[in-house]
DNA sequence: CACGATACTGTCAGCGCTGACAGAACAAAA
DNA sequence: TTTTGTTCTGTCAGCGCTGACAGTATCGTG
């Protein structure tokens, strides 16, 4: 059913039926209602398509995820299910709808078909992966944009995130504080935001003296992982500290201790990155460096609304916070 | 830009370039290449909103989550993540795009919202929560739906699930054989789902001798699981053989057993339920229920879009498979 | 009573696209 | 040459809704 036919039935003309539906203040009340009553008797809900179009604006913010290297991570990463779940909860109570997409970039252009589909208000990119350039370049020219992952200097990428680097600090000065010595980063340096991590992992080591470091490259799936960090441990001796790039990582690598007999935290020390859910209900309880994902979803949701509604708005960074259990 | 402008630049008339974009046949090859290398060059893309509301079909599928009594639960679920992540799969590889809606049903109208909204093409429904006959009411008279959960007979719902009730019966035998005696359930029996997993359970264990059995009404979220299990063990004698309504109940409940010095499997044999993706990685790790949240995606969205197509399709209960790790 | 102000309601164009239909251009057949 | 068929392209209405603008009714004021 649709607006003409309720108006028909209410007697009045359409543009009065659809003021009165959205609450235009310039229809009497007893017309408006009158009209919402029939229109919740006779089931009536305005056609979102119809109205967008009419309205140029959908009420839908797009979330995309996009899928670089690692193609079969993200939409099972609990991390990032964490932040969705937060999203979810911010664009609805903000009153708009989410259109979620799940992008393999291919080509340049991936992030343009999302923006100009005309299906969305608003994009929040859930992490950088891979594609630095790629959304830099349409983050020049397309303002209601915001992205989840590292801040760059220079950049037009309105970010929201946690300082990584400083996060790469405090687990290293706890590691050191325990007194590691045999440090290692389990990640993949490639990803902006690991990229950080490290950084501040290898700064706050370089400030010590008598400490190796090693990186192992892991993959951020948890059979990938698992499997990497058993054939590092098969090749070489191990370590007794550990940052691992996510608790995935972190939750893999304690099993393929485990595996070879190493205790954790007495042989080997394991902090992990992100604090989800379960990092509290792994045996030992995983020490982790804690990314507040509600929070940082309330800001990503705040800031691009912000730019959609015209207003100049700066990336933030929000602080990391060692969260220690028992892993380390 | 629009079609229109895009038309002007080629030289044809609007449809014209509809009709080319859209690889209809009545169109000349050069024309048709000519307009596509114009669209390509000037990042032209047909604006969907116009589209759909032309064409009367959107390609959107609306993914609704219904969060009854478990409102902070589902979308930071693990396993509901993990049915997600397939489903964005599916249908992206079937050319569709994905509506995510987290709903706390308030009133019996909050499906009927989704659907006459005219943004989707159809529904797939995640789990039934608490909300039975409202779904029930609209599968009535609402056909583009499929629902994750389970069935009923005499049902209007196209469900899609594992069969529960099996389930819940391979657990109990399997604890049975342990030689088990003092069974617990753990998990609400209100939602549908962990009924029938409560009534394989049970059956089971009616035909053993000398076994006990209880339900712990334990919620969903780790930290209410965990504190509701602590409860129950310092108001009670522990069991010695449990089956969680879910992984992340039966990770809770092992963190509660070992607060209290018990051990797993020697002192209480502990079965989780879905095999979510860091069931494996536990310790020790869950043995558990497992659900193929891959193929329970496909499954779905295969029969919805067979639905759509107006295709007569049946609920499909998928067989649960025991996975024995270390936990029980 | 005339006049303007106030309070509401209706008319109509058009958001950007698609597809039924009609028309044009050209080749082959008569 | 005309006719018929084939292949392509253009015209136009309209998907369901909104809002600028115009119109009508009612009331208060001089």
């Amino acid at each position: 059913m649709g607006l003409v036919e309720l108006a028909k039935i209410a007697g009045v003309s359409v543009s009065t039926a659809s003021r009165a539906l959205s609450n235009h203040p310039r229809v009497a009340r007893g017309t408006r209602e009158r009209i919402v009553a029939l229109a919740q008797e006779h089931g009536f809900r305005l056609n979102q398509t119809a109205s967008a179009l009419r309205k140029q604006r959908t009420g839908v913010i797009g979330v995309v995820v996009p899928l670089g290297h690692e193609v079969d991570q993200a939409l099972s990463d609990p991390f990032f299910m964490g932040l969705l779940g937060g999203l979810a909860d911010a664009l609805t109570k903000r009153g708009y709808d989410l259109f979620l997409s799940r992008v393999v970039p291919q080509g340049p252009r991936w992030l343009d078909d999302v923006i100009a589909s005309g299906r969305v208000d608003g994009i929040i990119l859930i992490g950088q992966s891979d594609q630095l350039e790629a959304i830099e370049r349409v983050a020049t020219s397309y303002e209601r944009m915001v992205v989840w992952g590292a801040a760059r200097l220079g950049s037009n990428q309105i970010t929201v995130g946690t300082d990584n680097v400083t996060g790469g600090e405090l687990a290293a000065q706890h590691l050191l504080r325990r007194g590691c010595r045999r440090l290692a980063f389990l990640g993949n340096p490639e990803a902006p935001e690991f990229a950080d991590r490290y950084t501040g992992f290898h700064t706050a080591i370089a400030a010590a003296s008598g400490v190796t470091e090693t990186v192992v490259p892991i993959h951020l799936t948890m059979e990938d992982a698992y499997r990497e960090m058993e054939a590092y441990l098969a090749a070489n001796p191990a370590p007794d500290g550990i940052l691992a790039a996510s608790d995935v990582i972190a939750m893999s690598a304690m099993r393929a201790l485990a595996g070879r007999g190493l205790r954790v935290p007495e042989d080997v020390a394991v902090i992990g990155y992100d604090d989800i859910l379960l990092a509290g209900y792994t045996s030992p309880a995983l020490t982790t460096i804690r990314q507040d994902v509600v929070y940082g979803a309330n800001l990503l949701v705040d800031l691009l609304l912000a730019r959609i509604a015209g207003q100049n708005v700066g990336s933030v960074a929000m602080l990391p916070e060692l969260i220690v259990r028992d892993s380390a």
